[in-house]
DNA sequence: TCTTTTTTGCTTGACTTCTAACAATATCAT
DNA sequence: ATGATATTGTTAGAAGTCAAGCAAAAAAGA
């Protein structure tokens, strides 16, 4: 359905590009409500389980600073966020020898355990949400956006 | 250049669907990024402007919940920005009569000003923003997203 | 009519996000 | 080495978002 049908607007879109933009935004919306959508049956918000998926594919030590850039967030909106998953047992903030400055963020037995648990249903409900688009189609998507993106980081 | 090769992944996406929904979240941060930085040099915020926005281009009287629907955000959302924007003589709520329940949400003469002010620059930043795509490219765009929300609805 | 259901707007509380500022620490340049 | 600069994490304050629950009012059904 076109995305002024969606939102039952009276007018037609006029601007093509205003069109693609918020049908980006929108969509890019409807995702994350459906994420949010699974990663509260297991109590967590979004950012709490970007935090865990991030910290479990993730080779080296990782700092919280590193983690903002990752989750292209802010230092400041990392700290709550860790701080929320502190409490609940998830993560532990480990204090890094020869450097008095960084902590390295860890998961916790407990943390580890819940996002094993999460993974399974967050790949089952990708390939679910996806499976309207082809390989090919997938790619040239990314490819699109791509640009998208190169252009505005050009800004 | 590559969502993973930005975020600077140690490890290349290894599921193409979850490279693709991460592309969308991604651009359209980006996107709104760009957005949040042009209104607030105009003391708005995205979700106000979104709202001065869509009053301005909407032609019958709209109420509340219509402007939710339209935004697609929460009655709540919408009770605190509209209060907000009614503290800075923006909008305001009329009362309809006939219907006690409802308002009737609509531009003062300050609000109208200001979104004609900002909407042409609004305006040349989406074509900026969207100078990289041939309006071919925007509408397989526009036709891949449409695709991938028809499928999450049906969840 | 009269009862039940639905709609509308609001409040509260939890969460995330940002910007701006700060202190502690590390790094760089001279 | 030492003074200036940059980085890291934190706090505070503003804003938006949602879910849940409420009261008033409207609409639907019996």
């Amino acid at each position: 359905m076109s995305l002024a049908a969606e939102l039952n607007l009276d007018i037609p879109f006029s601007d093509l590009r205003h069109e693609t933009v918020l049908n980006i935004i929108h969509t890019a919306n409807t995702l994350a409500a459906l994420g949010a959508r699974l990663f509260r049956g297991f109590d967590l918000t979004e950012a709490q389980f970007n935090v865990l998926f991030s910290l479990k594919h993730k080779n080296v030590k990782i700092t919280q600073s590193d983690l903002g850039k990752r989750l292209v967030v802010t230092r400041a909106s990392i700290t709550s966020v860790l701080d929320k998953l502190q409490e609940k047992g998830l993560i532990e903030r480990v204090i890094v020898p020869g450097n008095r400055r960084i902590h390295h963020v860890e998961l916790t037995v407990k943390g580890r355990r819940l996002i094993d648990k999460i993974e399974p249903h967050y790949r089952q409900a990708l390939q679910t949400v996806m499976s309207g688009l082809t390989e090919a189609e997938c790619r040239e998507l990314i490819s699109l956006l791509e640009r998208v993106r190169t252009t505005s980081r050009a800004q």
